[in-house]
RNA sequence: GCGGGCGUAGCUCAGUUUGGUUAGAGCGCUGGAUUGUGGCUCCGGAGGCCGUGGGUUCAAGUCCCAUCGUUCGCCCCA
């Protein structure tokens, strides 16, 4: 039986032309996230099991993780996301650390799950935090590093929506307004996140199920279902707007919308599934019609790097994955004509290759990437294979233009050949390398 | 883990309903059209265990079962 070409189920090959996106789409947002200052770290892919089964604790460890035994009997896991290890790597050196520290990572991260649009087995997230921060400033700059970052792609205000929500204002809400036990609070929260998943009714109807009796008489589900109607903070209820964390929330979305963004939003049906946050949450949108769904998110989990037995540390961050990006990039026609990273390809003329060595190392001398080719096949033939890879410029090189040395040079979108110096096709080489970026 | 759609050339697909000679098309690939210059045109060529295994039949790309892959949705999650 043949061997399989294909590669592992919910893994993806990178081609050339796929591996060239994802370079774009990271060094997008390297360059955003050092503009704040954030410094970049890494870790290893596999961690202890205990590192997942101390927070995450559902599904997503026990259904959804690789694991395997190594040889010494330990119980390894293919990690599925970053928080727990960015959280390991601060707790080992939380004394040292100059606070308030800023970190990003964009790790391979695997998930066990049957794969569908926008989620595959194996992905790439980008990871921001900002550790040593118990304060507003640092959801106001993590959010800001987020909107930068689909700005910095071309997108705008019109493509997404920034919701906001706090876990301990529905914890507020649970607790105080409707008077709910844990268990209970836990159901609804789960309930409201899939909330615009089904009909009113339905919602209503759960809703209604997960209260004692004496609450139903109180009227609890319509007490529930009219809150989370709420759109902006000034209109909840006289019980819930003096609470702390509706200042918080208020005060964030008064900042954003001062630095221009506009489109940040509260919204009280975000829950997000991760149990470690602890405060504000944030989940970022795609409003095209046909990926309209949560692409990334993140808030605010000041309990993760005390579980490591050391002083907690207040954390703020987001991941960022890139599978839903790029849907996102290429549903809203945000993906550039990517171009090759060989400037110059060379076309030889005749049996000339040894003659023509000298002269090739000189333009890579000169900081030109160069690609020759050497099938000895004719000038049309090669010609093609340079547009074929998407190369921008041919150069051609025969017994004529080693004699005069002046080179023809032609620009494969244009068709425009020019006969230059070698010097002067390095310069128009890197100038339009320059151009592109 | 559960349910639906789909697997035929590198790609997009026709052919499957009503089993029947050597399985087709377009695009792509490749060679050529007076031996130094792409995209147009013309001529030629390569490339398919019809996803895989089993079953029914004189006969299976076509019918049945299983399996793998893929895709959409659910659970979960983002």
């Amino acid at each position: 039986m043949a061997l399989s070409t294909q590669p592992y189920k919910g893994a993806r090959d990178f081609y050339p032309e796929d591996k060239r996106i994802q370079k774009y789409m990271f060094s997008t947002m390297r360059n955003v996230v050092e503009r704040f200052g954030y410094e970049e770290y890494d870790a290893p892919v596999l961690e202890p099991i205990e590192l997942y089964l101390a927070k995450t604790g559902d599904e997503i460890v026990h259904e959804q993780t690789y694991v395997f035994e190594d040889r010494g009997g330990r119980t390894v896991a293919i990690r599925p996301e970053m928080t727990p290890t960015v959280s390991r790597m601060v707790a080992g050196r939380r004394q040292e650390l100059a606070y308030p520290a800023r970190w990003y990572s964009i790790p391979n991260l695997w998930r066990y799950e049957r794969p569908q649009r926008g989620r595959l087995r194996e992905h790439w997230q980008l990871n921001v935090d900002i550790f040593g921060l118990d304060n507003l400033t640092a959801e106001t700059e993590v959010i800001q590093v987020a909107d930068d970052i689909l700005r910095a792609f071309g997108a705008t205000h019109d493509m997404y929506v920034i919701k906001l929500n706090s876990r301990k204002l529905m914890d507020h809400i649970m607790n105080s307004y409707l008077g709910v036990n844990q268990v209970q609070a836990h159901t609804l929260a789960k309930l409201i996140d899939r909330m615009h998943k089904m009909p009113a009714e339905e919602f209503s109807a759960e809703v209604d199920a997960v209260f004692a009796p004496t609450q139903r008489e109180a009227g609890a589900a319509n007490k529930l279902i009219g809150l989370l109607k709420t759109k902006q903070l000034e209109h909840l209820p006289e019980a819930i707007r003096h609470h702390a964390s509706v200042k918080d929330l208020q005060k964030l979305l008064d900042t954003l919308h001062d630095m221009h963004i506009t489109n940040a939003v509260f919204d009280m049906t975000v829950m997000r599934g991760f149990d470690y946050y602890t405060d504000i949450v944030f989940e970022v949108f795609d409003k095209h019609p046909d990926n309209n769904r949560s692409m990334f998110g993140g808030g605010r989990y000041d309990g993760l790097v005390g579980l490591f037995g050391v002083e907690p540390v207040p954390t703020v961050g987001f991941g960022m994955g890139d599978v839903t990006l790029q849907n996102f990039l290429e549903g809203h026609d945000l993906l550039p004509k990517l171009r090759a990273e060989t400037d110059v390809y060379v076309v030889l003329i005749g049996d000339i290759y040894d003659k023509a060595l000298h002269t090739i190392r000189s333009l890579r001398d000169m900081g030109a990437n160069v690609a020759v080719d050497t099938t000895g096949r004719k000038p049309d033939k090669q010609i093609k294979t340079a547009v074929k890879k998407g190369i921008h410029y041919a150069m051609f090189i025969g017994e004529k233009e080693l004699k005069d040395e002046q080179f023809e040079i032609r620009n494969l979108l244009t068709g425009v050949a020019e006969r230059h110096s070698l010097s002067r096709i390095v310069s128009i080489v890197k100038d339009y390398r320059i151009e592109e970026e």
